[in-house]
DNA sequence: ATAAACTCTGTATCAACTACAGACACAAGG
DNA sequence: CCTTGTGTCTGTAGTTGATACAGAGTTTAT
């Protein structure tokens, strides 16, 4: 018997990564890396997860999807578990981290502008010849 | 005497860097990766490059600053290498990139959205409770 | 002559995973 | 009870695109 009767939220590690979309060896690395606490184990040493590792774990894929790093996780799990959070605390970092997206938004408009740019000068024949390379290196070989 | 007198394009590798904006480290990496040639070396082993190094390496930089991966300018470096491109190829690996940076800004801006209406829900005040952390971590520590 | 600045090599580090290899564990079918 | 297939365990290596050293040698400037 790998799982205790009376734990009904009881899971494996394969079980969590299904309920959270998260790849079964990067729980493993969270763990390592300390964002998710070491669970108990089984006597043959399976891990044995529980709810409150579902709802941590859900909530650093939502923070993942967000954007944000595994540093930014680690600050706002700090927070989280200190107990003694503000919110302002909380806005701090959501709204630095804000301004990465955003400028991130702008470096890659930039790119997508040239690249648009870039590719309607181009015929795209079958020829020997491309106005890309020759913009982007004069003089090529 | 590190440089021929008779060769008034030649360039150490630090000089190079400067001109091209690289990180002379990477000027290092990109040799042994493949992407810039074997420079002729001084007695000494000093690395010697010349105009066809810096326009060579001026197009890898606009490359990169376009947000093509290494791959990709391997890809095109080996287009022009081999003397016999097509403007088609040329214009399909643009396209193919251009395509993958319009979802990048896709899921940016999905980002964006969804951190910016949270960062509204949040007042920001010095209160030990946050929407922020409500919404995305249900039922915390 | 000597100090400052540069360059050489090889290796280690970073983010954030992902993918093994080789050994156990466990559940289901016959 | 045995086998087979899947799941899990550990530790380690690989990925991308650099960047940062250490320790030695070279060149340049004073």
């Amino acid at each position: 018997m790998a799982l205790k009767a009376d734990s009904r939220s009881a899971m494996t590690r394969g079980q969590l990564a299904a309920q959270t979309d998260c790849n079964g060896e990067t729980i493993r690395y969270y763990e390592k890396i300390g964002l998710m606490p070491d669970p108990t184990r089984t006597a043959a040493g399976y891990r044995i997860y529980r709810e409150a590792h579902l709802r941590r774990l859900s909530f650093i894929m939502r923070l993942r999807a967000l954007g944000f790093t595994l540093k930014e996780v680690r600050s706002l799990l700090g927070l989280v578990d200190s107990d003694a959070y503000t919110c302002g605390e909380v806005h701090t970092i959501t709204t630095e981290h804000l301004a990465i997206v955003r400028q991130k938004l702008a470096d890659l408009k930039k790119m997508e502008r040239s690249l648009d740019k870039l590719a309607a000068k181009c015929t795209g024949d079958d020829v020997p010849a491309c106005p890309i390379i020759d913009d982007l290196y004069p003089g090529a070989a």
